[in-house]
RNA sequence: GCGCCAAUAGCUCAGCAGGAUAGAGCAACUGCCUUCUAAGCAGUAGGUCAGGGGUUCGAAUCCCUUUUGGCGUGCCA
């Protein structure tokens, strides 16, 4: 796993820790000082392909200007051998570092040697992560949220994969509780009204007033006709739950696989009721004191754990609350499964949730104190049609959902768009659904991509092929959009790992959009058919590496990679 | 009220563990296909980085504060 631009930097550290010892030693500076401060990559390329900082950050230990600690330092640097060609000292004091051809080479190398694995960094060591994610409500259709959630978490599971992590993807259910319980009354509520007439069965308020529930009540009548009709309302609301929720839970796959996500576990909330785990979990909580009985309830002492407020367990009623199922779930993804961490992809209107749930978590009975728990919460999708923000809620029915939204628009643009920014909300015009297809910038991704193929296609017939770079000249590659499209190229496994770090897959988005942007200036620049052998081979590999990394990229986020456009 | 997230070009957004002259795309305008895919490229124009303070050699970036918007603050999940 290279990594060339942690090692450009690297050595940088290291050439310019050498050139201070040697100063030091003849006196060309003060001895004793730390030398620290950034290297970094410069916005512009005039100031060299690496810059470093470290003569601005000494300026105040050492008394001394810094431009003339620069100097010094350059004056001792020995760039034989190194990644770098040649150094200057410009700006307020700021070392520049040219790269040589040597490294341009590598780049293409690791690229070569690596294929489809290059990009891949080896942060996680290995480490099991779950990413929890869409987890939607089976008592309805999932809704552009959930395509918001769903790409963010399956690229970041993908990115996390990259990065050396060993992943699992799950899906939880909730399966049981208040809103399957209004979701059979739902349910019952239309199927009588298709016996009775509309008019003559109330439906419940707080119910789910989605055309698929009339549907599911219309399936269960061509099936049964009138069998429960006369059947106690408990029972019979039992049935139409045991018939409503697998029929979702096996839609929601079927759609989840057509948007290209599929998951290791569907994780079934109503397991942990049957084993007894949720009622042995709160009960470690309770024989420690960490729970206080209020108005008949189960209350746990959330505050004394750091949050704003406390939390009910379990209710008058008898049964366990949301909160109470939550965190004997979390324990068994920590503590029974082993993960080593959990990462849940949460919609920002449970961040209150996360806050006060992070800070049960840390409840000495439980034995997760020592466990890392994060979240990844992203805003809400805003969707508006011409300019008007529609209320997107399962209760009313008027949510636009997930399939129909992939009858519009292709899941390659569909997943593009969602994969953005988490932390900043996203506005989804209806209205603009089609014509934002067309704007998307997934198309100038896949069109670089498809260039390079029917390009690579194209030489082959005339007999030249992608060549080894063993045969390829790197130095005849030195106009600037080629060193350009190489410096991008080498920045991939960079961008894995601070997309890892951040858990920020949408990094990758913005990454290959600029690699195509580079490869495309590459290609309006420098003709490759028709020049000088040397030439058309180091420019062809070139194209080809870049094709690689394209593919590698599309491949996180879930997109195809065409051939042709 | 309290808490979380945000505010950057006309629009959609990058840039944020401090670095050099704040960048793309869309929209507008001007060029580039008898040569490898014009779904492309080159160029012009567009800015009080919400306002105000602070930290320092240096702030869009860090801290404080005000304003505006979204979300949360259920014995719903």
């Amino acid at each position: 796993m290279f990594n060339l631009i942690e090692s450009a930097k690297i050595q940088i550290d290291e050439l310019v820790r050498e050139a201070y010892a040697k100063a030091a030693e003849k006196g060309s500076l003060p001895a004793d000082c730390v030398l620290q401060g950034s290297v970094e990559i410069p916005k512009d390329t005039a100031n060299g392909d690496y810059a470093c900082g470290y003569a601005l950050a000494a300026a105040k230990s050492m008394r001394m200007p810094p431009r003339k600690i620069a100097e010094a330092l350059v004056e001792e640097l020995a760039l034989d051998g190194s990644f770098f060609e040649s150094v200057s000292v410009a700006g307020p004091g700021f070392i520049n570092f040219m790269l040589s051809d040597k490294w341009y080479g590598d780049v293409l190398r690791a690229v070569e040697t690596e294929g489809p694995e290059y990009g891949s960094v080896d942060m996680g060591k290995g480490e099991r992560v779950m990413v929890e994610f869409v987890s939607a409500n089976p008592t309805g259709p999932m809704t552009i949220g959930n395509a918001r959630g769903g790409v963010l978490g399956d690229a970041l599971a993908s990115v996390l994969e990259k990065a050396g992590y060993n992943v699992w993807r799950e899906f939880y259910v909730n399966d049981a509780g208040n809103q399957v319980d209004l979701f059979g009354r739902s349910i019952e509520a239309r199927y009588l009204q298709l016996i009775k007439g509309e008019d003559a069965v109330e439906f419940p308020e707080d119910g789910y007033h989605g055309d698929d529930i009339k549907q599911l009540a219309s399936m269960i009548y061509e099936k049964d006709g009138d069998k429960y009709l006369d059947m106690p309302s408990d029972e019979r609301r039992k049935a139409f739950v045991e018939f409503g929720l697998p029929h979702n839970i096996a839609l929601m796959k079927k759609h989840l696989e057509r948007y290209r996500i599929n998951f290791d576990q569907w994780f079934l909330e109503s397991d942990l009721h049957k084993s007894g785990y949720v009622e042995e979990t709160v009960k470690l909580l309770s024989d420690s004191g960490y729970t206080y009985e209020k108005d008949g309830a189960l209350w746990l002492k959330n505050m004394e754990l750091g949050a704003d407020k406390d939390e009910v367990l379990r209710r008058a009623n008898g049964f366990y609350t949301y909160y109470a199922v939550d965190i004997a779930y979390h324990r068994n993804k920590f503590i029974e499964r082993g993960f080593d961490r959990v990462i849940d992809v949460w919609g920002a209107d449970h961040h209150g949730h996360a806050i006060r749930f992070k800070a049960s978590m840390t409840a000495e009975p439980l034995g997760m104190k020592d466990k890392s728990l994060d979240f990844l919460i992203m805003q809400m999708v805003r969707l508006t049609r011409d300019g008007e923000t529609v209320k997107v809620s399962k209760r009313t029915g008027k949510a636009l959902t997930l399939n129909d939204l992939l009858d519009e628009i292709s899941v390659d643009a569909c997943r593009f768009f969602f994969n953005a920014k988490p932390d900043t909300h996203l506005e989804f015009d209806l209205g603009l659904a089609v014509r934002q297809d067309s704007e998307n910038p997934v198309y100038y991704v896949q069109y670089a991509h498809a260039r390079i193929c029917s390009l690579i296609a194209n030489l082959s017939e005339e007999g030249s092929d992608v060549r080894p770079m063993s045969e390829v000249d790197i130095s005849v590659l030195s106009g600037e959009t080629e060193r350009e499209l190489i410096k991008q190229i080498s920045l991939l496994p960079e961008e894995i790992r601070l997309a890892a770090r951040d858990y920020d897959p949408s990094r990758i988005n913005r990454y290959v959009i600029d690699l195509a942007a580079r490869f495309h200036k590459f290609y309006n620049a420098c003709r490759i058919k028709g020049e000088p052998e040397d030439i058309l081979n180091a420019r062809l590999k070139l194209a080809e590496c870049t094709r690689r990394v394209i593919e590698n990229c599309l491949e996180i986020v879930g997109v195809t990679a065409p051939e042709k456009m």
